[in-house]
Order: C-alpha cells, then sequence, then structure tokens
DNA sequence: AACGCATAAGTAAGAC
DNA sequence: GTCTTACTTATGCGTT
C-alpha cells in the first residue's frame, strides 16, 4: 500500500515513478508500432488499395475461424427472416 | 465572442448557461432512447435471440446499400487474392 | 427462444421485425437529439466559445460530484510525487 | 494501382500479401506492449496504487503542456462563470 | 479531397 | 452469470 493520505511528503514516490516510467516506455514502443502500421497503409493506399477493406480483413483474420463461421450463419438467418439477406 | 479573460465578472455567463442547459437537455432526450434500446434488446435477448446479431443487423440497414455492396465486393476480392475468402 | 436453425421458412421473423422496427425507431430519436446538440455546439462556436471546453465541462456536470472530487484528490496526490502538479 | 476487377486470377496478391503480413507483425508488436502494460498495471494496483490516477497521469504528461494549461485556464473560466468551478 | 480529431460502437476483461 | 468498466476499432465531422 502506497504511503498516500497522511500529512508531509506522500512517499511511494520512488515506486510510483518507476511504474510510470515503465508505462512511458511501453506505450512509446506501442506508438511506434502504430505509427509503422499506418505507414504500411499509407503506402498501400498511395498503391491504390483500399485501407478500409485492408484494415477488415486484417481483423477478421486476427478472430477465431469457427465462431467467425458461426456468426456469419446466425446474421444471414435473422436477414433472411427479414427478406434483406443481400445485405450481409 | 464571449466577453471573458478579463477582470472582474466574466460576462457571456447568462449566454454560457443556455448552452450548457440546452445540451443538457438534449443528452437527457438521447440517453433517454439509448436506454430504450437497451431494454428492446435486453427483451429480445431473454426471448432467445443473439443480441450481437441483432445489433450487427441494425447497423447493416443503417447504411447505404449501394456502398455496402462495393464495399463487400472490395473485401472478396481482395480475401480471395490471399485464400482466405471463407473468412468474408 | 426463435424457431431457427430448421429448414424451411424460419419462423420468428414477425417478432425479429418488430424489434428491429422499434430500435431503428429508437436510433431516430437519439440521432435527431445528436444532431441537436452538435447544432448548439456550432452556434456557440460561432459565437466565440470553445467547444472542447463546454464538452468537457458538460461531461463533468453529469459525473457525480463527490467521486470526482476523490478522483481529483487521488490524482492530484501522485501528480504531486511525481513533481508535476502543475499538469492537473 | 492493384490489378483487380479482371476475371480470372487477381494479381496483385503477392504484393497484397506483403502489406496484410507487415501490419499483422506490426500488430503483434503492439499487442505485446499493451499486454505489458497492462502488467505493470496489474502490479500497480496489487500494490496499492488507484489504476485510474495511474493512467490519467501518464495520459497528461503525454500531452503539451502548454496546451494543457491553456485548455484548463479555459475550462476553469467557463466553470467560474457557471459557478460550479469546484468541479474542475 | 484528404487529414486528423472526436464521438460512438463493439469487444474483451474484471468485479460483484 | 450478469453487469459494469476500459480498451480498441470504426465512423463521421470539421478543418485545411
Amino acid at each position: 500500500m502506497p504511503d498516500v493520505g497522511h500529512n508531509g511528503p506522500p512517499i511511494a514516490s520512488d515506486q510510483l515513478r518507476s511504474i510510470i516510467e515503465r508505462v512511458e516506455t511501453l506505450e512509446d514502443e506501442k506508438a511506434v508500432a502504430a505509427e509503422y502500421i499506418n505507414e504500411v497503409y499509407a503506402e498501400a493506399k498511395s498503391n491504390g488499395f483500399d485501407t478500409k477493406s485492408l484494415r477488415k480483413l486484417v481483423s477478421l483474420r486476427k478472430k477465431d475461424r469457427t465462431k467467425l463461421l458461426e456468426d456469419k450463419a446466425m446474421l444471414e438467418l435473422y436477414a433472411a427472416a427479414l427478406g434483406c439477406l443481400d445485405l450481409v
């Protein structure tokens, strides 16, 4: 438990500083990766690709294949019942 | 321009108050609608419907049919080129 | 439980249609309110107000006062321990 | 421009595959960093820290100091005009 | 018309 | 198991 809430200098500041710094370092790494991802998409776009479709494809490939098919089947069932199967 | 940044009582406060109140009233209405929507889904769920599919269907029906089909075609094209057409 | 997954015409379609239509009506109401909100902000902006601050203020007023003050105190404590109290 | 939309095998598939794979590799790196971040917060929490305040502090430190102070001043001005300065 | 921002939606994790 | 809460992604909007 950090020694907070009392009068005088709050103390767990070394521990606090360590936490913040570790997070910030990791967030930097995350931001760098995110930036590279954007660059890849930007390059793809300049080569005529549709980035929205690319992003969608990446997200689909990340998901569990079985569950994806189940969800798709359920959606088609509902769409059929509503007479708008063409939407899915 | 609101009369701000000077010493003494900031003045556009009547105007400011009006803005805030109008927004808050409208946000209440929005929140009420959102709550009713959740209730409809909750009832649907208790009747055995899959709410995820219901939500997806609603969002599909909201979109422009033509654009939807174009996007779908593009995605399938990419998926086919990658040999994972079954995902879409 | 909707009568789905069998051969022949899926049947709970009346119930399904009712659900979808009720949701869509409510979403319309929600969208109308959201549009009015945007109009209020747009008008405020044209009168020289900073909409970001207005939005922030609205969101603050929506929250529980007590919890807000507690959170603020905790944040200030941490910021003080890090020597960046000026940020909060 | 990818050679798509014609009959026969769509061709830019090598290029497409390269894009997807590069993105997926980078997303992995991003996810790893995100996971480490969560671990740091989990450890902090087990040591008695309030993670919400920690996250808030990290996000504040990420922002431009000058702009932060400007925004804060504007918000306080509005809050004062509304008589709810205690919220900010 | 493309860019970034800001809101909203969907998703996944965690608490009760 | 449900329900909230936070994070991620997606979309729309305003700006340049």
